[in-house]
DNA sequence: CTGTTAGCGCTTTCAC
DNA sequence: GTGAAAGCGCTAACAG
């Protein structure tokens, strides 16, 4: 038994000939481009249909000619979760090359929506495409409406600006990670009961508040019994993590879970480390050199993960699609939330 | 701050200039064809390697005109895990059509070697790459070589055959999976004590035998206080698989946690069900509508899971990359365990 | 509004 | 051993 998946190749001329019309009338209904008598127009598309033509993509990519420019506007400053992002599309360099595909990176403080905007505004016009970790924010939605409009692609990458009309949004669905950071603690802390202890970055990002607005539903419905404490903000730095959760330790000796929303995660395994408390059922975010270190010496009990290297290779190959005029696998784009324990570490 | 991650854009032509030959030699020597004398070959890598440079993709599938052909050879009956693989490549239709890929599925008896092994050696010749569910027996291993002594390209695809000269794995790491499952039984069980039950498909089958592996070296080292019981071998059919389970429950009231390892998922959650024993802790493997249903109702914990799309489209962007000599993107390509739980269901 | 034509950068004969 | 030349199936510029 076997059964083939895809259809017999035919060319532009097979549906040039069948239409009654010439390569370049084809070309310009395939793309959507003016000049064409809608009667001359219907019965192009009839044709294609009619044989579910399916233009080849080499032979496109070759005869266009132009190199594809994409931007990555990143945050600046070290955070490991980016450089992981940096570093894959780095792997990818030799993929990249072969395709004409140029891929930049631009760091900027994404954190401050003028700054952010402007960075955006700037690379109008030079990209084919942009991929941004942005900020929710007015003056940024109205930046990415602009690039838009200018007709370059955009995604956002990790943090979403669902109000803008970027193509895309490459990342997780933060409530749900959120959920499943609050299932967790609930499910190994098991018959114990006692306090939660939650340390964000700040509640003004909106994947932090997603996600501690997920983490406390599933508390409140499911676990009854846990008492959640109110949120520390940290604002991702280790030191201030560090002293915000010492001192929360030391007023509750009956807290027995503890999330860790964004990172700073150096100083909040410090506090526990420091205050004996091996025994808090502790979840965070993001597989890094040190939580790698931390799940395998017990102390941190699961990372909820989102593939940085399918984040960085998803981003480009929807802004290959989208440029190409491609369907997006949207199957294949969806990032997933991963829960990275020690024995399935990647 | 802006880096460039790609080269800029020689062509065959620049390469050959530089090198004082023609355009045919240089392409001999990308593609290790005879017929170059090794100082020529020495002066045109040289050329190649001076420029890091990359030959366009686009370009070199569009002058090879011939169609590449792929067989994916799968279980025949009703297995919803494959039934989904089947169901990705439906989806990459007009991805593959634009890329003028054929990928045929072959079903047939891949539990009986001699069958399997003699569907593979009925591909020789007609394919450039295949992909299969083999089982690991010196037969079907020898059948194996032969095709990839053919030329033909070759990944196991979710149970590997690893003393072959296949050219790539595409599938999850069984040990890790099965101690993965361990350690979610373990942690989910919580302060209790009791005993652990095992249900495999057979202990016959690589990947179930893995698992199972996994799965005890966690439990020992880590859960002494759980007592895994012998392990019942219900041939991944749900009538059996009921049975066997319902008499072990009946004969240990003190069962806590449950391992199933293979299939027959819908007769253990029967069993489990209908003996009341919702307290169990029980994970299984794989997403399918009714581990859904299972996981949503909570009588199941938590499924360990192989992204059945990924695997479908990784074991096809393997076998074009190997096809087109380009390397694999190794980090890209390797399949996660999956964990998945309620809230992080895909 | 529509058609003709010259490439894009490779692969592949076929000569030499 | 090596080179010259004819396409592969599209796109884009130009001509009508």
């Amino acid at each position: 038994m076997a059964e083939t998946l895809t259809a017999t190749a035919l060319t532009l001329k097979d549906i040039a000939r069948e239409a009654g019309v010439s390569l370049a009338t084809v070309d310009r209904v395939l793309h959507n481009r003016p000049g064409v008598r809608p009667d001359t127009v219907r019965r192009v598309k009839e044709a294609i249909a009619r044989n579910s033509f399916q233009p080849h993509v080499a032979a496109a990519e070759l005869a266009r000619g132009r190199a594809r420019r994409f931007a990555f506007v990143m945050p600046s400053g070290p955070n490991p979760f980016m450089q992981q992002i940096e570093a894959y599309l780095g792997e990818m360099a030799a993929w990249l090359s072969a395709r004409r595909l140029h891929v930049e990176m631009i760091a900027t403080d994404v954190f401050d929506a003028p700054v952010l905007a402007s960075s955006l505004e700037a690379l109008s016009g030079g990209y084919d495409g942009v991929a941004v970790v942005a900020l929710d924010h007015p003056i940024v939605r109205a930046a990415i409406n602009d690039l838009v409009d200018a007709g370059t692609k955009v995604v956002t990458l990790v943090s979403d600006v669902p109000s803008s009309r970027r193509h895309h949004y490459v990342g997780i669905d933060n409530i749900a990670a959120g959920r499943t950071a609050g299932a967790l603690v609930g499910r190994l802390v098991g018959q114990r009961s006692g306090k939660v202890a939650i340390v964000a970055g700040s509640q003004g990002l909106r994947d932090h508040a997603e996600r501690i607005f997920g983490f406390n539903q599933v508390m409140t419905a499911e676990f009854p019994d846990l008492d959640v404490l109110p949120v520390l903000e940290g604002r991702d730095e280790d030191d201030r993590s560090e002293q915000l959760l010492t001192r929360l330790l030391g007023e509750h000796a009956d807290i027995v879970g503890l999330y860790n929303v964004g990172a700073g995660t150096q100083g909040v395994a410090k506090a526990l480390s420091d205050a004996g408390r091996h025994d808090v059922v502790f979840v965070g975010h993001d597989v890094t050199a040190l939580t790698r270190r931390l799940l395998l010496q017990g102390l941190m009990d699961a990372a909820i993960s989102q593939n940085p290297g399918h984040e960085a290779r998803a981003a480009v190959r929807v802004l290959l699609a989208l440029a190409r005029g491609e369907p997006i696998l949207s199957e294949q784009e969806k990032i997933r939330i991963d829960i990275v324990m020690r024995d399935n570490l990647p």
